[in-house]
DNA sequence: CATATTTATGCACACGTTAACAACGGAATT
DNA sequence: AATTCCGTTGTTAACGTGTGCATAAATATG
């Protein structure tokens, strides 16, 4: 089964290819009645345009990638989703969505420019240098989401992680907490750097200890979440902190579990606090209070701006911070120690 | 900065451009020297094919897409992650993986032979047959996943959720639960339906009443299962089932809020049991027991099945089921009733 | 030694599209 | 009446690659 070109119109209409290439793109200096007629017979033989075709002659592939560091580990999948959600939503139709992992590749020959018009890095980690340096090598158009690079001329769309966690653990201190830990994570990321720089700024800026053992690694995974937060638990009733910030609400899941199993309830004993707003998080029980991160925002901006770049060749160099947000839930009271000194020292004291 | 073609290789190679692609593409009929000549300048290079013009010539567009029934309202975040996940790993390299929704389109004018390779449809809707036909009409090599549909020779690859769903409402009923509700997904889906056959199953293989009060409507999203528990909740203590069935495990989690704040606890109030089994359902608190859906396993033998299509140009109509697993953790319980009766009559009657 | 066969290479064209340039008829300007 | 101009259409080449056929050289066969 053959299918129709565009030599196939122009022979049912009498005219060369030529005039039916401009008639089909909108060209201005066609009749329009030879437009029409010709635009009446492509849709009759139901033409599509030959994308390889139009791809060699203008030079153009019509694919945009979405990279993600990793489709392996410490990706969650809600942020997965709500990324290639915001993508798409904005390029409906135009091109191709192209989701990769770059840890997918060993090398980077087939990505050029003949093969991506525009691409999108979800960077998660300072590992995808390389790729982001292979990239601005082949001089593809490209916007660097979800982590700063420097040393790029690229636009760079990030939320504002540190921020995030401070205020979120200036919360956690401004409801009387003062012995607070830490999960941290996945090692090497960027935003478990950018996020324990916030809970380190905030415990400063209000003069707390910063205690070694209060810092925990994980890895952004519930697993993870579950063995640091038993990890945390070992220290003894005495020793245990009071809040537990943990680097993502998956993570927080998983402490949560860990938490309950020990026989503690939550927020009583001890109060939880993750990062990310998942979807799921306001229906955990209790509701999480986290740090609502703009990742849709984010990928729909990234995607609006690279099709912008694509389109009219500017190259601009510009950072863009998107804000986090304090989402208040349940998971976190004041403690039971400042619960306690408020009723032995009488109402007055407290607050 | 021009790229470099097999031309410019042919130049400095001294043969023609013929002979180039000849060497690069292993063809047997070039002297074994020419070829590694060819292969090492190319190689000095940094020379990359032009998918474009091979895709024009070969008829290829090296484009695979997965296609979802929506990406907006009733695809989970695991279940979207996943899907992709498993076709990815299969097809490293070889093809650009493009990943759409079905209903971003209003018409299918460039879904064609020429800008796919192959398709995978990851169906959850009836509304999904216009498209699925409109690829058979376009005779693009396709499998559709997770969804049986006839009257297409096509490879159908789904998992038994019928059986699934029968297996984990009989667990239920063996337990002792005779007063079993169900919260169905998003109302045409047909997974919905097939959740809800086994469910119905289950209970007329028990000779169980089936009360048309303890069948609500959901719609696969943590939201919906919160509410619809909500409305079960409303039929009052005497009344109350003493296990729920939620269709997948978002509304379960949903579901769960709602029981807890009304002051249940569970499993030893309600037992809950889900569908899914999403990556955070075993660190719920309680854990979730659930059926375990292989989506990973149904995309990449999806993956492969079509990629071996595509290359041998076979075509079968073949269906294949994939078997769910049982997930038995904390959230079901014997009912009160149960052990009541149990009591009362004696060790000797307890099983 | 003449002929057949194999091996290695090149020539020319094709794929479907766009675009620079030429060409043509008619209207407007001189 | 000759020239310029405008609006519309056609001619031709180009994009980078693969392939059928011709060809030349080398080797085998009789």
């Amino acid at each position: 089964m053959m299918s129709v070109t565009i030599k196939d119109i122009a022979k049912l209409a009498n005219v060369s290819h030529t005039t039916v290439s401009r008639a089909l793109n909108g060209s201005p200096l066609i009749n329009r009645e030879t437009k029409e007629k010709i635009q009446e017979i492509a849709r009759k033989l139901h033409y599509t345009p030959n994308f390889s075709a139009k791809s060699l002659v203008l030079d153009r592939s019509y694919n945009l990638g979405l990279f993600f560091s990793t489709l392996n580990e410490g990706t969650s999948a809600g942020f997965f989703f709500e990324s290639v959600r915001g993508v798409n939503s904005v390029i409906k139709g135009t091109y191709n969505l192209v989701v990769r992992g770059i840890d997918d590749y060993t090398d980077f020959k087939g990505i050029s420019r003949k093969s991506f018009d525009g691409l999108l890095v979800m960077s998660q980690s300072a590992k995808d240098d390389d790729f982001i340096r292979h990239v601005r090598d082949m001089q593809i158009p490209c916007v660097v989401l979800n982590r700063h690079v420097d040393s790029f001329d690229a636009v760079n769309i990030l939320s504002d992680d540190r921020q995030g966690a401070f205020q979120i653990v200036e919360y956690l201190i401004r409801e009387g907490h003062r012995r607070i830990a830490i999960i941290e994570g996945k090692a090497g990321f960027k935003s478990t750097q950018e996020r324990k720089k916030g809970y380190l700024d905030a415990m400063t800026k209000y003069k707390l200890p910063v205690r070694k053992d209060y810092q925990v690694q994980g890895s952004y995974d519930l697993e993870s979440g579950y063995h640091r937060m038993k990890e945390l638990l070992k220290l003894g009733a005495d020793e245990l902190p009071t809040a537990v910030f943990c680097s993502n609400d998956d993570m927080a899941v998983g402490a949560m579990k860990a938490a309950l199993e020990y026989g503690l309830t939550i927020p009583d004993d001890l109060s939880l606090a993750g990062f990310d707003d998942n979807l799921f998080s306001g229906y955990l029980s209790p509701a999480l209070t986290t740090v609502k991160r703009p990742v849709e925002q984010m990928s729909r901006k990234g995607a609006a701006v690279l099709v912008d770049l694509i389109e009219t060749k500017e190259q601009v160099k510009d950072t863009v911070y998107l804000r986090t947000e304090l989402m208040i839930r349940d998971s976190v009271s004041r403690p039971r120690e400042a619960l306690d000194k408020a009723k032995t020292a009488g109402p007055s004291s407290a607050d």
